[in-house]
DNA sequence: ACCTGAACACCGTTCAAGT
DNA sequence: ACCTGAACACCGTTCAAGT
Protein backbone atom coordinates (compact mmCIF):
# COMPACT_ATOMS: atom_id res chain seq x y z
CA UNK A 1 0.00 0.00 0.00
CA UNK A 2 1.44 3.47 -0.88
CA UNK A 3 1.63 6.07 1.81
CA UNK A 4 -1.84 8.47 1.86
CA UNK A 5 0.56 11.58 1.08
CA UNK A 6 1.33 10.05 -2.08
CA UNK A 7 -2.01 9.70 -3.60
CA UNK A 8 -4.02 13.36 -2.58
CA UNK A 9 -1.29 15.80 -3.35
CA UNK A 10 -1.09 18.23 -6.23
CA UNK A 11 -4.27 20.67 -7.11
CA UNK A 12 -6.42 18.94 -9.76
CA UNK A 13 -6.96 15.86 -7.08
CA UNK A 14 -9.56 17.04 -4.15
CA UNK A 15 -11.09 14.04 -2.73
CA UNK A 16 -10.38 11.30 0.50
CA UNK A 17 -13.01 9.46 -1.87
CA UNK A 18 -10.97 8.69 -4.22
CA UNK A 19 -9.54 5.44 -3.04
CA UNK A 20 -10.87 2.30 -1.96
CA UNK A 21 -12.65 1.57 0.95
CA UNK A 22 -10.81 -0.38 3.88
CA UNK A 23 -12.41 -3.30 6.02
CA UNK A 24 -15.26 -3.28 3.75
CA UNK A 25 -17.77 -4.46 6.22
CA UNK A 26 -17.51 -0.87 7.47
CA UNK A 27 -17.67 -2.35 11.40
CA UNK A 28 -14.57 -0.99 12.94
CA UNK A 29 -15.16 2.96 13.15
CA UNK A 30 -19.21 2.40 13.79
CA UNK A 31 -21.89 4.20 16.17
CA UNK A 32 -19.58 4.34 19.35
CA UNK A 33 -17.00 2.82 18.38
CA UNK A 34 -14.16 4.21 20.78
CA UNK A 35 -17.26 4.47 23.06
CA UNK A 36 -17.63 6.56 26.16
CA UNK A 37 -14.90 7.19 27.79
CA UNK A 38 -11.82 9.35 26.07
CA UNK A 39 -8.87 7.16 26.58
CA UNK A 40 -8.81 4.45 23.73
CA UNK A 41 -8.24 0.91 25.24
CA UNK A 42 -4.87 0.61 26.53
CA UNK A 43 -4.28 -3.03 24.64
CA UNK A 44 -4.90 -0.97 21.71
CA UNK A 45 -4.29 -2.54 17.98
CA UNK A 46 -2.47 -1.02 15.36
CA UNK A 47 -3.76 2.01 13.57
CA UNK A 48 -6.21 2.18 10.82
CA UNK A 49 -8.35 4.62 9.20
CA UNK A 50 -11.70 3.96 11.13
CA UNK A 51 -9.87 3.78 14.43
CA UNK A 52 -8.49 7.47 13.38
CA UNK A 53 -11.45 8.66 12.49
CA UNK A 54 -13.17 7.34 15.66
CA UNK A 55 -10.92 9.29 17.93
CA UNK A 56 -11.01 12.35 16.05
CA UNK A 57 -14.88 12.27 15.97
CA UNK A 58 -14.89 12.23 20.12
CA UNK A 59 -11.95 14.39 19.90
CA UNK A 60 -14.21 16.96 17.84
CA UNK A 61 -17.04 16.79 20.09
CA UNK A 62 -15.42 16.84 23.61
CA UNK A 63 -12.77 19.79 23.04
CA UNK A 64 -14.28 21.14 19.87
CA UNK A 65 -12.35 22.25 16.51
CA UNK A 66 -10.09 24.93 17.26
CA UNK A 67 -8.57 22.30 20.00
CA UNK A 68 -8.26 19.88 17.55
CA UNK A 69 -4.93 19.01 16.48
CA UNK A 70 -2.85 16.42 14.46
CA UNK A 71 -0.70 16.32 17.60
CA UNK A 72 -3.27 15.80 20.22
CA UNK A 73 -4.62 12.81 18.02
CA UNK A 74 -1.34 10.89 17.84
CA UNK A 75 -1.08 11.50 21.32
CA UNK A 76 -4.78 10.28 22.31
CA UNK A 77 -3.94 7.31 19.99
CA UNK A 78 -0.66 6.75 21.89
CA UNK A 79 1.82 7.20 18.91
CA UNK A 80 3.97 9.96 17.11
CA UNK A 81 2.55 12.65 15.57
CA UNK A 82 3.36 11.71 12.10
CA UNK A 83 2.25 8.12 12.14
CA UNK A 84 -1.23 8.94 11.24
CA UNK A 85 -0.11 10.69 7.97
CA UNK A 86 0.65 7.14 6.46
CA UNK A 87 -3.68 6.60 6.69
CA UNK A 88 -4.33 10.38 5.85
CA UNK A 89 -2.70 12.82 3.72
CA UNK A 90 -3.59 16.04 5.07
CA UNK A 91 -5.39 17.15 8.00
CA UNK A 92 -8.72 18.34 6.14
CA UNK A 93 -8.96 15.00 4.64
CA UNK A 94 -9.34 13.17 7.88
CA UNK A 95 -11.83 16.63 8.97
CA UNK A 96 -13.93 14.81 5.56
CA UNK A 97 -13.50 11.79 7.03
CA UNK A 98 -14.90 12.74 10.42
CA UNK A 99 -17.62 14.78 9.24
CA UNK A 100 -19.00 12.05 7.09
CA UNK A 101 -18.91 9.27 9.73
CA UNK A 102 -21.10 11.45 11.66
CA UNK A 103 -23.47 12.59 8.84
CA UNK A 104 -23.95 8.55 9.31
CA UNK A 105 -26.45 9.58 12.81
CA UNK A 106 -29.17 11.21 9.92
CA UNK A 107 -31.97 8.92 10.18
CA UNK A 108 -33.16 8.14 6.64
CA UNK A 109 -36.49 7.16 5.29
CA UNK A 110 -37.39 3.82 4.44
CA UNK A 111 -37.53 4.20 1.04
CA UNK A 112 -40.74 1.53 0.80
CA UNK A 113 -42.29 3.56 3.30
CA UNK A 114 -45.17 5.56 2.09
CA UNK A 115 -45.93 7.75 4.81
CA UNK A 116 -46.72 11.19 3.68
CA UNK A 117 -44.12 13.51 2.12
CA UNK A 118 -44.62 16.13 4.65
CA UNK A 119 -44.02 13.94 7.49
CA UNK A 120 -40.87 12.34 6.18
CA UNK A 121 -39.36 15.86 5.23
CA UNK A 122 -39.76 17.07 8.51
CA UNK A 123 -38.02 14.04 10.11
CA UNK A 124 -35.13 14.35 7.60
CA UNK A 125 -34.91 18.17 8.67
CA UNK A 126 -35.19 17.75 12.12
CA UNK A 127 -32.76 14.61 11.91
CA UNK A 128 -29.96 16.76 10.00
CA UNK A 129 -30.41 19.53 12.58
CA UNK A 130 -30.21 17.37 15.60
CA UNK A 131 -26.74 16.04 14.07
CA UNK A 132 -25.42 19.64 13.73
CA UNK A 133 -26.21 20.66 16.89
CA UNK A 134 -25.09 17.48 18.41
CA UNK A 135 -21.52 18.07 16.78
CA UNK A 136 -21.45 21.84 16.60
CA UNK A 137 -17.68 21.14 14.92
CA UNK A 138 -19.63 19.62 12.26
CA UNK A 139 -21.23 23.02 11.53
CA UNK A 140 -17.65 24.62 10.80
CA UNK A 141 -16.97 21.80 8.19
CA UNK A 142 -20.11 21.13 6.14
CA UNK A 143 -19.40 24.46 3.80
CA UNK A 144 -16.03 23.22 3.86
CA UNK A 145 -16.07 20.41 1.66
CA UNK A 146 -18.22 18.63 -1.29
CA UNK A 147 -19.59 16.13 1.24
CA UNK A 148 -19.68 13.57 -1.91
CA UNK A 149 -18.92 10.44 1.55
CA UNK A 150 -20.62 7.06 1.24
CA UNK A 151 -23.40 8.86 3.91
CA UNK A 152 -23.58 12.59 2.86
CA UNK A 153 -24.81 10.72 -0.20
CA UNK A 154 -27.15 8.61 1.29
CA UNK A 155 -28.67 11.53 2.92
CA UNK A 156 -28.60 13.51 -0.69
CA UNK A 157 -30.30 10.15 -2.38
CA UNK A 158 -33.02 10.50 0.59
CA UNK A 159 -33.66 14.39 -0.08
CA UNK A 160 -34.03 13.78 -3.31
CA UNK A 161 -36.72 10.38 -2.93
CA UNK A 162 -38.73 12.75 -0.56
CA UNK A 163 -38.73 15.64 -3.14
CA UNK A 164 -39.93 13.12 -5.46
CA UNK A 165 -43.03 11.97 -3.38
CA UNK A 166 -44.04 15.82 -3.60
CA UNK A 167 -45.47 15.30 -6.92
CA UNK A 168 -43.96 18.79 -7.79
CA UNK A 169 -42.77 18.97 -11.02
CA UNK A 170 -38.84 18.40 -11.78
CA UNK A 171 -37.38 20.87 -12.69
CA UNK A 172 -38.20 22.90 -9.32
CA UNK A 173 -36.37 19.58 -6.81
CA UNK A 174 -33.47 21.71 -7.20
CA UNK A 175 -34.79 24.96 -5.18
CA UNK A 176 -37.24 22.89 -3.02
CA UNK A 177 -33.96 20.72 -1.85
CA UNK A 178 -31.78 24.41 -1.48
CA UNK A 179 -35.04 25.52 0.58
CA UNK A 180 -35.51 23.41 3.03
CA UNK A 181 -32.13 22.05 3.55
CA UNK A 182 -29.34 25.19 3.32
CA UNK A 183 -32.20 26.42 5.66
CA UNK A 184 -31.69 23.84 7.87
CA UNK A 185 -28.13 23.91 7.46
CA UNK A 186 -27.83 27.91 8.37
CA UNK A 187 -30.30 27.59 11.63
CA UNK A 188 -28.47 24.73 12.51
CA UNK A 189 -25.44 26.40 12.40
CA UNK A 190 -27.13 29.00 14.16
CA UNK A 191 -28.51 27.05 17.06
CA UNK A 192 -24.60 25.47 17.49
CA UNK A 193 -22.64 28.29 17.84
CA UNK A 194 -24.62 30.10 19.85
CA UNK A 195 -24.62 27.17 22.22
CA UNK A 196 -20.79 27.33 21.93
CA UNK A 197 -20.38 30.69 22.70
CA UNK A 198 -22.43 30.29 25.74
CA UNK A 199 -20.62 27.25 27.11
CA UNK A 200 -17.41 29.44 26.38
CA UNK A 201 -18.99 32.17 28.40
CA UNK A 202 -19.81 29.60 30.99
CA UNK A 203 -23.23 30.47 31.12
CA UNK A 204 -26.36 28.91 30.22
CA UNK A 205 -27.71 29.68 26.69
CA UNK A 206 -30.53 31.53 28.53
CA UNK A 207 -28.06 33.91 30.60
CA UNK A 208 -25.88 34.39 27.84
CA UNK A 209 -29.28 35.20 25.83
CA UNK A 210 -29.91 38.03 28.31
CA UNK A 211 -26.38 39.36 28.25
CA UNK A 212 -26.41 39.09 24.76
CA UNK A 213 -29.77 41.06 24.92
CA UNK A 214 -28.64 43.76 26.98
CA UNK A 215 -25.58 44.08 25.16
CA UNK A 216 -27.64 45.35 22.56
CA UNK A 217 -30.21 47.34 24.51
CA UNK A 218 -27.44 49.48 24.98
CA UNK A 219 -26.71 50.09 21.72
CA UNK A 220 -30.31 50.66 20.52
CA UNK A 221 -32.49 51.52 23.19
CA UNK A 222 -33.68 54.53 22.00
CA UNK A 223 -34.19 53.11 17.73
CA UNK A 224 -37.64 51.78 16.63
CA UNK A 225 -35.55 48.25 16.17
CA UNK A 226 -35.29 47.81 19.96
CA UNK A 227 -38.90 47.69 20.08
CA UNK A 228 -39.89 45.95 17.27
CA UNK A 229 -37.26 43.37 18.67
CA UNK A 230 -39.01 43.34 22.16
CA UNK A 231 -42.61 42.82 20.53
CA UNK A 232 -41.24 39.34 18.31
CA UNK A 233 -39.47 38.48 21.46
CA UNK A 234 -42.62 38.60 23.23
CA UNK A 235 -44.96 37.25 20.26
CA UNK A 236 -42.90 34.36 19.62
CA UNK A 237 -43.26 32.88 22.96
CA UNK A 238 -41.06 30.40 24.82
CA UNK A 239 -40.33 30.40 27.72
CA UNK A 240 -36.20 29.27 27.06
CA UNK A 241 -33.78 29.61 24.49
CA UNK A 242 -34.30 26.16 23.55
CA UNK A 243 -37.90 26.94 23.00
CA UNK A 244 -37.68 29.34 21.05
CA UNK A 245 -35.32 27.71 18.62
CA UNK A 246 -37.92 24.93 18.72
CA UNK A 247 -40.91 26.84 17.75
CA UNK A 248 -39.12 29.02 15.04
CA UNK A 249 -38.23 25.81 13.44
CA UNK A 250 -41.02 24.64 13.31
CA UNK A 251 -42.60 27.51 12.24
CA UNK A 252 -40.04 27.95 9.69
CA UNK A 253 -40.52 24.08 8.01
CA UNK A 254 -44.90 25.35 7.97
CA UNK A 255 -43.35 28.03 5.93
CA UNK A 256 -41.18 25.62 3.29
CA UNK A 257 -44.26 23.09 3.63
CA UNK A 258 -46.38 25.15 2.46
CA UNK A 259 -44.44 27.25 -0.27
CA UNK A 260 -43.72 23.83 -1.55
CA UNK A 261 -47.12 22.75 -1.80
CA UNK A 262 -48.02 26.14 -4.14
CA UNK A 263 -45.02 24.94 -6.10
CA UNK A 264 -47.08 21.98 -7.66
CA UNK A 265 -46.98 19.37 -4.77
CA UNK A 266 -50.18 17.14 -4.28
CA UNK A 267 -52.43 18.39 -2.04
CA UNK A 268 -53.17 17.14 1.23
CA UNK A 269 -55.53 14.20 1.42
CA UNK A 270 -58.41 15.13 3.38
CA UNK B 1 -6.65 54.97 26.72
CA UNK B 2 -6.60 51.32 27.96
CA UNK B 3 -4.99 48.64 25.50
CA UNK B 4 -7.41 46.33 24.15
CA UNK B 5 -5.75 43.59 25.69
CA UNK B 6 -7.16 44.78 28.68
CA UNK B 7 -11.20 45.29 27.89
CA UNK B 8 -12.13 42.06 26.91
CA UNK B 9 -10.44 38.95 28.45
CA UNK B 10 -12.38 36.56 30.57
CA UNK B 11 -15.23 34.59 29.58
CA UNK B 12 -18.32 36.39 30.66
CA UNK B 13 -17.01 39.23 28.55
CA UNK B 14 -17.40 38.16 24.57
CA UNK B 15 -17.83 41.05 22.35
CA UNK B 16 -15.46 43.98 20.38
CA UNK B 17 -18.80 45.89 20.32
CA UNK B 18 -18.57 46.82 23.97
CA UNK B 19 -16.85 50.28 23.66
CA UNK B 20 -17.33 53.18 22.31
CA UNK B 21 -16.92 53.76 18.48
CA UNK B 22 -13.78 55.39 17.59
CA UNK B 23 -13.79 58.18 14.93
CA UNK B 24 -17.61 58.69 15.59
CA UNK B 25 -17.77 59.86 11.77
CA UNK B 26 -16.90 56.44 10.75
CA UNK B 27 -15.31 57.59 7.64
CA UNK B 28 -11.82 56.40 7.61
CA UNK B 29 -12.89 52.65 7.40
CA UNK B 30 -15.21 52.82 4.81
CA UNK B 31 -15.94 50.96 1.89
CA UNK B 32 -13.14 50.65 -0.38
CA UNK B 33 -10.96 52.44 2.73
CA UNK B 34 -8.00 50.16 1.04
CA UNK B 35 -8.66 50.43 -2.56
CA UNK B 36 -7.70 48.40 -5.33
CA UNK B 37 -4.47 47.38 -5.04
CA UNK B 38 -2.72 45.57 -1.95
CA UNK B 39 0.00 47.79 -0.64
CA UNK B 40 -1.09 50.57 1.67
CA UNK B 41 0.26 54.28 1.79
CA UNK B 42 3.43 54.37 2.04
CA UNK B 43 3.48 57.43 3.58
CA UNK B 44 0.97 55.95 6.12
CA UNK B 45 -0.05 57.61 9.47
CA UNK B 46 -0.13 55.91 13.07
CA UNK B 47 -2.55 52.85 13.20
CA UNK B 48 -6.05 52.64 14.05
CA UNK B 49 -9.06 50.41 14.39
CA UNK B 50 -10.67 51.68 11.13
CA UNK B 51 -7.76 50.96 8.86
CA UNK B 52 -6.48 47.63 10.49
CA UNK B 53 -10.38 46.14 9.57
CA UNK B 54 -9.77 48.01 6.39
CA UNK B 55 -6.20 46.07 5.69
CA UNK B 56 -7.55 42.60 6.98
CA UNK B 57 -11.07 42.83 4.70
CA UNK B 58 -7.99 43.16 1.78
CA UNK B 59 -6.65 40.14 2.89
CA UNK B 60 -8.87 38.14 3.39
CA UNK B 61 -10.60 38.69 0.09
CA UNK B 62 -6.82 38.22 -1.66
CA UNK B 63 -5.75 35.33 0.18
CA UNK B 64 -8.19 33.80 2.11
CA UNK B 65 -9.50 32.94 5.90
CA UNK B 66 -6.46 30.01 6.59
CA UNK B 67 -3.40 32.22 5.24
CA UNK B 68 -4.65 35.38 7.46
CA UNK B 69 -2.54 36.01 10.08
CA UNK B 70 -1.73 38.25 12.49
CA UNK B 71 1.69 38.47 11.52
CA UNK B 72 1.10 38.81 7.54
CA UNK B 73 -1.37 41.57 9.03
CA UNK B 74 1.54 43.41 10.80
CA UNK B 75 4.32 42.96 8.05
CA UNK B 76 1.26 44.48 5.56
CA UNK B 77 0.95 47.56 8.08
CA UNK B 78 4.59 48.05 8.41
CA UNK B 79 4.86 47.17 12.12
CA UNK B 80 5.67 44.57 14.30
CA UNK B 81 3.13 41.65 14.91
CA UNK B 82 2.26 42.71 18.18
CA UNK B 83 1.30 46.80 17.30
CA UNK B 84 -2.06 45.62 16.63
CA UNK B 85 -2.68 44.30 19.93
CA UNK B 86 -2.82 47.67 21.44
CA UNK B 87 -6.25 48.55 19.36
CA UNK B 88 -7.85 44.94 19.03
CA UNK B 89 -7.93 42.10 22.09
CA UNK B 90 -7.40 38.87 19.85
CA UNK B 91 -7.33 37.68 16.35
CA UNK B 92 -11.39 36.92 16.51
CA UNK B 93 -12.01 40.38 18.18
CA UNK B 94 -10.66 41.60 14.93
CA UNK B 95 -12.39 38.99 12.59
CA UNK B 96 -15.77 40.18 14.10
CA UNK B 97 -14.72 43.72 13.37
CA UNK B 98 -14.03 42.90 9.24
CA UNK B 99 -17.07 40.61 9.53
CA UNK B 100 -19.51 43.20 9.99
CA UNK B 101 -17.09 46.11 8.08
CA UNK B 102 -18.35 44.23 4.86
CA UNK B 103 -21.69 43.78 6.48
CA UNK B 104 -22.16 47.57 5.14
CA UNK B 105 -22.62 46.26 1.54
CA UNK B 106 -25.45 44.63 1.94
CA UNK B 107 -28.34 47.22 0.32
CA UNK B 108 -31.40 47.68 2.47
CA UNK B 109 -34.26 49.03 1.68
CA UNK B 110 -35.33 52.77 2.22
CA UNK B 111 -37.98 52.27 5.08
CA UNK B 112 -40.39 55.12 3.22
CA UNK B 113 -40.33 53.01 0.27
CA UNK B 114 -43.35 51.08 -0.29
CA UNK B 115 -42.76 49.14 -3.17
CA UNK B 116 -44.21 45.38 -2.82
CA UNK B 117 -42.90 42.96 0.56
CA UNK B 118 -41.38 40.86 -2.01
CA UNK B 119 -39.78 42.65 -4.06
CA UNK B 120 -37.96 44.02 -1.29
CA UNK B 121 -37.71 40.41 0.51
CA UNK B 122 -35.55 39.13 -3.01
CA UNK B 123 -33.58 42.32 -2.85
CA UNK B 124 -32.45 41.76 0.10
CA UNK B 125 -31.79 38.28 0.39
CA UNK B 126 -30.12 38.70 -3.61
CA UNK B 127 -27.80 41.79 -1.75
CA UNK B 128 -26.98 39.34 1.47
CA UNK B 129 -25.84 36.42 -1.02
CA UNK B 130 -24.23 38.63 -3.34
CA UNK B 131 -22.18 39.94 0.32
CA UNK B 132 -21.52 36.08 1.56
CA UNK B 133 -20.29 35.24 -2.28
CA UNK B 134 -18.20 37.99 -2.38
CA UNK B 135 -16.11 37.71 0.36
CA UNK B 136 -16.24 33.94 0.61
CA UNK B 137 -14.31 34.02 4.10
CA UNK B 138 -17.50 36.08 5.44
CA UNK B 139 -19.31 32.76 5.05
CA UNK B 140 -17.18 30.74 7.86
CA UNK B 141 -17.10 33.54 10.04
CA UNK B 142 -21.01 34.34 10.11
CA UNK B 143 -21.70 31.27 12.29
CA UNK B 144 -19.00 31.83 14.77
CA UNK B 145 -19.67 35.29 16.36
CA UNK B 146 -22.56 36.76 17.56
CA UNK B 147 -23.37 39.24 15.02
CA UNK B 148 -24.60 42.24 16.75
CA UNK B 149 -21.82 44.52 15.34
CA UNK B 150 -23.85 48.06 13.76
CA UNK B 151 -24.08 46.65 10.02
CA UNK B 152 -25.83 43.37 11.29
CA UNK B 153 -28.16 44.95 13.34
CA UNK B 154 -28.70 47.30 10.24
CA UNK B 155 -29.70 44.24 8.39
CA UNK B 156 -31.79 42.81 11.12
CA UNK B 157 -33.66 45.94 11.40
CA UNK B 158 -34.56 45.94 7.83
CA UNK B 159 -35.37 42.13 7.54
CA UNK B 160 -37.66 43.07 10.59
CA UNK B 161 -39.30 45.87 8.77
CA UNK B 162 -40.04 43.81 5.81
CA UNK B 163 -41.51 41.15 7.35
CA UNK B 164 -43.65 43.85 9.28
CA UNK B 165 -44.97 45.19 5.72
CA UNK B 166 -45.98 41.19 5.09
CA UNK B 167 -49.30 41.71 7.09
CA UNK B 168 -48.91 38.26 8.93
CA UNK B 169 -49.34 37.55 12.54
CA UNK B 170 -46.49 38.51 14.44
CA UNK B 171 -46.04 35.26 16.31
CA UNK B 172 -44.76 34.01 12.79
CA UNK B 173 -41.97 36.22 11.93
CA UNK B 174 -39.36 34.38 14.09
CA UNK B 175 -39.92 31.54 11.79
CA UNK B 176 -40.01 33.59 8.47
CA UNK B 177 -36.82 35.50 9.28
CA UNK B 178 -35.30 31.78 9.99
CA UNK B 179 -36.79 30.51 6.93
CA UNK B 180 -35.45 33.31 4.60
CA UNK B 181 -32.01 33.95 5.82
CA UNK B 182 -30.85 30.99 7.24
CA UNK B 183 -31.67 29.35 3.52
CA UNK B 184 -29.77 32.18 2.09
CA UNK B 185 -26.80 31.97 4.47
CA UNK B 186 -26.59 28.31 3.97
CA UNK B 187 -27.52 28.64 0.11
CA UNK B 188 -24.33 31.36 -0.12
CA UNK B 189 -22.15 29.61 2.17
CA UNK B 190 -22.23 26.67 -0.13
CA UNK B 191 -21.74 28.41 -3.56
CA UNK B 192 -19.01 30.84 -1.77
CA UNK B 193 -17.10 27.47 -0.95
CA UNK B 194 -18.00 25.64 -3.99
CA UNK B 195 -15.58 28.26 -5.78
CA UNK B 196 -13.26 28.50 -3.34
CA UNK B 197 -12.80 24.23 -4.14
CA UNK B 198 -12.36 25.15 -7.67
CA UNK B 199 -9.94 27.88 -7.42
CA UNK B 200 -8.18 26.09 -5.63
CA UNK B 201 -8.15 23.42 -7.64
CA UNK B 202 -7.05 25.68 -10.39
CA UNK B 203 -10.85 24.86 -12.14
CA UNK B 204 -13.10 26.93 -13.49
CA UNK B 205 -16.12 26.51 -11.70
CA UNK B 206 -17.48 24.11 -14.50
CA UNK B 207 -14.45 22.61 -14.95
CA UNK B 208 -14.36 21.69 -10.83
CA UNK B 209 -18.21 20.66 -11.24
CA UNK B 210 -17.55 18.02 -14.35
CA UNK B 211 -14.81 16.30 -12.22
CA UNK B 212 -16.79 16.13 -9.18
CA UNK B 213 -19.55 14.62 -11.05
CA UNK B 214 -17.06 11.83 -12.47
CA UNK B 215 -16.21 11.34 -9.03
CA UNK B 216 -19.47 10.72 -7.78
CA UNK B 217 -20.66 8.86 -10.75
CA UNK B 218 -17.31 6.77 -9.88
CA UNK B 219 -19.00 5.55 -6.43
CA UNK B 220 -23.03 4.86 -7.49
CA UNK B 221 -23.11 4.50 -11.04
CA UNK B 222 -25.46 1.73 -10.66
CA UNK B 223 -27.40 2.89 -7.57
CA UNK B 224 -30.86 4.50 -9.00
CA UNK B 225 -29.14 7.51 -6.78
CA UNK B 226 -26.89 7.98 -10.39
CA UNK B 227 -29.98 8.11 -12.34
CA UNK B 228 -32.08 9.78 -9.88
CA UNK B 229 -29.38 13.12 -10.07
CA UNK B 230 -28.63 13.29 -13.53
CA UNK B 231 -32.47 13.39 -13.93
CA UNK B 232 -32.77 16.48 -11.78
CA UNK B 233 -29.35 17.95 -12.80
CA UNK B 234 -31.08 17.88 -16.57
CA UNK B 235 -34.57 19.22 -15.77
CA UNK B 236 -33.17 22.11 -13.42
CA UNK B 237 -31.68 23.67 -16.40
CA UNK B 238 -29.16 26.34 -17.20
CA UNK B 239 -25.81 25.80 -19.40
CA UNK B 240 -23.36 26.84 -16.30
CA UNK B 241 -23.17 25.97 -12.54
CA UNK B 242 -23.40 29.62 -11.97
CA UNK B 243 -26.85 29.61 -14.23
CA UNK B 244 -27.62 26.66 -11.80
CA UNK B 245 -26.76 28.56 -8.30
CA UNK B 246 -29.09 31.66 -10.15
CA UNK B 247 -32.03 29.23 -10.90
CA UNK B 248 -32.16 27.46 -7.75
CA UNK B 249 -31.71 30.64 -5.86
CA UNK B 250 -34.54 31.98 -7.37
CA UNK B 251 -36.70 29.03 -7.62
CA UNK B 252 -35.92 28.74 -3.63
CA UNK B 253 -37.07 32.41 -2.85
CA UNK B 254 -40.79 31.22 -4.61
CA UNK B 255 -41.11 28.55 -2.15
CA UNK B 256 -40.10 30.51 0.86
CA UNK B 257 -42.93 33.75 -0.62
CA UNK B 258 -45.24 31.27 -1.50
CA UNK B 259 -45.10 29.76 1.86
CA UNK B 260 -44.91 33.33 3.68
CA UNK B 261 -48.07 34.17 1.68
CA UNK B 262 -49.82 30.78 3.30
CA UNK B 263 -48.76 32.28 6.28
CA UNK B 264 -51.60 34.85 6.75
CA UNK B 265 -49.50 37.66 4.35
CA UNK B 266 -51.91 39.92 2.26
CA UNK B 267 -52.41 38.37 -0.79
CA UNK B 268 -50.73 39.98 -3.91
CA UNK B 269 -52.83 43.17 -5.00
CA UNK B 270 -53.81 42.10 -8.83
C1' DA C 1 4.51 -1.96 5.46
C1' DC C 2 4.35 0.87 9.04
C1' DC C 3 6.24 4.02 12.47
C1' DT C 4 9.75 7.39 14.52
C1' DG C 5 12.86 11.72 15.30
C1' DA C 6 14.44 15.74 14.08
C1' DA C 7 13.69 19.70 11.70
C1' DC C 8 11.33 23.66 8.94
C1' DA C 9 8.51 27.31 8.67
C1' DC C 10 5.16 28.93 10.71
C1' DC C 11 1.25 30.33 14.51
C1' DG C 12 -1.41 33.55 18.64
C1' DT C 13 -0.28 35.72 22.56
C1' DT C 14 2.34 37.35 27.07
C1' DC C 15 5.40 40.13 29.20
C1' DA C 16 8.81 43.54 30.15
C1' DA C 17 10.83 47.20 28.09
C1' DG C 18 11.45 51.19 25.34
C1' DT C 19 10.08 56.18 23.71
C1' DA D 1 -0.02 56.55 24.70
C1' DC D 2 1.74 53.73 21.60
C1' DC D 3 5.10 50.46 19.77
C1' DT D 4 8.99 46.91 19.98
C1' DG D 5 11.82 42.44 21.02
C1' DA D 6 12.30 38.39 22.88
C1' DA D 7 10.17 34.49 24.38
C1' DC D 8 6.50 30.66 25.29
C1' DA D 9 3.87 27.15 23.88
C1' DC D 10 2.16 25.63 20.30
C1' DC D 11 0.98 24.35 14.98
C1' DG D 12 0.94 21.19 10.00
C1' DT D 13 3.97 18.93 7.35
C1' DT D 14 8.61 17.14 5.06
C1' DC D 15 12.20 14.20 4.97
C1' DA D 16 15.42 10.64 6.03
C1' DA D 17 15.78 6.94 8.82
C1' DG D 18 14.58 2.98 11.43
C1' DT D 19 12.29 -1.91 11.97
Amino acid sequence: MVPAADRVKKPGQSSVWMDAKKSPGGGAGGRGGSGGGRRSDPAAAHLDRDRITAVTVALLDADGLDKFSMRRLAAELKVTAMSVYWYVATKDDLLELALDHVAGEIVLPDPDDDTDWRIQLRQLAQSYRELLVGHPWATLLVGRFLNIGPHFMAFSGATLAVMRRTGAPLERHGGMIAAVFQFVFGFATSEAQFNRLAAEAELTTDEFFQRSMGLIAGEIEESPLFRESTELMAARGGDTVAEMYDRDFENALDVLIAGIETSGATKRPE
